[in-house]
DNA sequence: GCATGATACGGACTGTTAGTCCGCTTGGCA
DNA sequence: TGCCAAGCGGACTAACAGTCCGTATCATGC
């Protein structure tokens, strides 16, 4: 029976301090790539062995930070009540998902763009258990209006549709505003739906 | 009036013999990110300076080996007979398009994602010429269908449907077979077409 | 053929990055 | 207060994209 050793004070406070200074930068660089390791180091003031020690490498902390924005939504879709929560009837359920979704990437545009790009060649956003859960939530959801048939194909391609260079894109190359992107998202999912 | 000099043989020779080899490596490569330029010059015989001076950088390097590959397709579409070419009513080019470019993405998964992953945080996707000029095409013949109303963001989300790293989780992860997508994409591209 | 200048070559070099290592420090417990 | 596991930090390594420049090669005029 391995006691489980509580996390020292000085290691939680630089954790907390790496989260909010690697959350800061990739919220307030242009491209999220150019963010160093270092960079995120000297801006909590850590080492950067005390960095890597915590969080492993660039992947794992960007999708530490990544959990940490999206903690709320999650807990929503998970337990909350209407339209997110499980007691929503499975139609208007999947267009919440995905406009919440939407709402969260346009938010946290520069976050999240980090984490489709930078979270590794290792994974890739397919790898990822975020995309495997929701993913399959979806895919269920569908299944029960379509059928099991395609189900899983559908999923994907509603979440296609909120991957956040593409919402980039329309907001900032084709000037869309986040209300006409989610003026689309909803009409595409409810014909998506109808059979 | 300049007089355009012709590339002198050597220069003609190296050149080719690049393409050759970046497009050997890509393609036996599991992870095309860790292809290096220096693999890409020793393979092809050549020294870094002369890889760089012809092709300036690794992005471009790689937009130019697609170039390649695709230039068949981008012909047919352009001026080939139907169903690709544009005496094609428009339904029916569309749905040829895509499956077109779903059959070119899967022969070629490990070139088309070294692409897509690679092309540079500079540009993505969705700043590449090629993208560019098939959305536009897209968004034009859905329009004819549709309205322009929202033409350009459903010619987005179709070819979202058909991004190489999709292609490749549903073909290695989950182990759908090349004509399983093909048909799902058939559908879905009629279904959308649908009012 | 051969001289000559433009063109191209190649690999050593630079700057920057992710990730490792290890001697030193500190927090927590007896 | 003394002990030591846990944690710290920053110098270090390896690998990469991209640059530079002395040397070699090609094409052209004679």
């Amino acid at each position: 029976m391995a006691v489980v050793r509580e996390e020292r004070a000085d290691a939680a406070r630089n954790r907390k301090a790496i989260l909010e200074a690697a959350d800061d930068l990739f919220a307030t660089s242009d491209s999220p790539g150019e963010v160093s390791m270092d960079d995120i180091a000297r801006a909590a003031g850590v080492g950067k062995g005390t960095l890597f020690r915590r969080f492993g490498d660039r992947g794992n902390l960007i999708r530490q930070v990544y959990a940490v924005r999206l903690a709320p939504l999650r807990e929503q879709i998970e337990s909350g009540p209407p339209p997110l929560g499980p007691d929503t009837p499975p139609r208007e359920r999947v267009a919440a998902i995905i406009d919440a979704i939407a709402v969260v990437k346009l938010d946290n545009a520069h976050l999240m763009l980090a984490l489709e790009e930078g979270g590794g060649p290792t994974s890739g956003v397919y790898g990822s258990a975020d995309y495997v859960g929701v993913h399959g939530l979806l895919r269920d959801l569908v299944a029960t209006e379509l059928g099991v048939g395609r189900a899983g194909w559908i999923a994907h391609v509603l979440l296609a549709t909120v991957r956040a260079d593409l919402l980039r894109h329309v907001t900032e190359g084709e000037g869309m505003s986040h209300s006409a992107i989610r003026s689309c998202l909803r009409d595409f999912v409810d014909h998506t739906l109808d059979h």
